[in-house]
DNA sequence: ATGTCCTCTCTTAGAGGA
């Protein structure tokens, strides 16, 4: 089974382009970030006549979450994180596919830093663990995927000294993140490839994509029941180049047959 | 500071967010 995430940076802008990478590459369940569409927005039909079912939460600008899968029905457990009912973004939403437990999320980015947006990103994060620490409990098979608007190591970032001070790289955000795999997640692309230089995102400005200057930003965590069944991770790296393209690539993992 | 691209509106230009 094959699942992928994907931050398309606005799903109807990116339509043409979210469509043909679905067609070429045919993930079984894909979650999508950065809707920027309200809810009655979402292109369903499109996406249903490109084979997929699909469950989504939207929001009017910013934010907005969705789930998709070809050939499976989706269970929708939840449309938002736990732990703050004042919280108004469409920053996550839950569901089981074919008996897998997938979250889907996106992390605020919490520039500038500090400042509120830092803290609510902290508080995010903070919500994030305790939820997960629960599903991890569980003992379900489960993935974590989405944007994390975090570069967990060094590694991740083209120029890490330049970083230091963004919300995305300073220290309480890595100590979050480490804190979350530290429950006993898989960071799925580190797993199989440890020390190679591996990016899902790259800026619109000056030409950071033909230079190579990115940033690992969108992971996988997933639990021990699926960590062992892992078997291949990768970027579609190339669909960062398409026309109208989003500043984020798709990653995929594979997960093999019980 | 800047670069680029998305969405929305007190809309065809500017603001806010990333």
């Amino acid at each position: 089974m094959k699942i992928a995430t994907y931050n398309v940076n606005g799903v109807n802008g990116r339509l043409p382009v979210l469509l043909r990478w679905l067609n070429e590459t045919t993930p079984d369940v894909v979650c999508l970030q950065e809707l920027k569409a309200p809810q009655e927005k979402f292109p369903e039909q499109a996406i249903l006549d490109a084979g997929y079912n699909a469950i989504w939460h939207g929001q009017k600008s910013w934010n907005g979450v969705a789930i998709l899968a070809r050939n499976a029905e989706i269970k929708e457990v939840r449309r938002a994180l736990p732990g703050d009912p004042e919280d108004e973004h469409s920053r996550y939403i839950e569901a089981e596919v074919n008996g897998i437990t997938i979250g889907c999320l996106y992390l605020p980015n919490g520039n500038p830093a500090p400042g509120p947006k830092f803290d609510y990103k902290l508080r995010w994060f903070e919500r994030l663990r305790l939820h997960a620490a629960e599903l991890f409990a569980s003992s379900m098979p489960v993935v974590l995927t989405g944007d994390y608007n975090v570069m967990p190591t060094e590694i991740d970032a083209y120029k890490p000294e330049r970083w230091v001070e963004d919300a995305l790289f300073r220290p309480e955000t890595r100590a979050a993140f480490k804190t979350l795999v530290d429950q006993g997640w898989t960071d799925a692309i580190r797993k199989l490839y440890p020390t190679e230089t591996i990016y899902t995102f790259f800026d619109y400005f000056r030409d950071a994509y033909g230079r190579n200057a990115g940033l690992r930003i969108d992971h996988f965590l997933l639990s021990p029941q699926l960590a062992s069944r892992l078997t291949a991770a990768a970027v579609d790296r190339n669909v960062r180049g398409w026309e109208k393209t989003s500043d984020h690539c798709p990653v995929w993992i594979e997960l093999a047959d019980e």
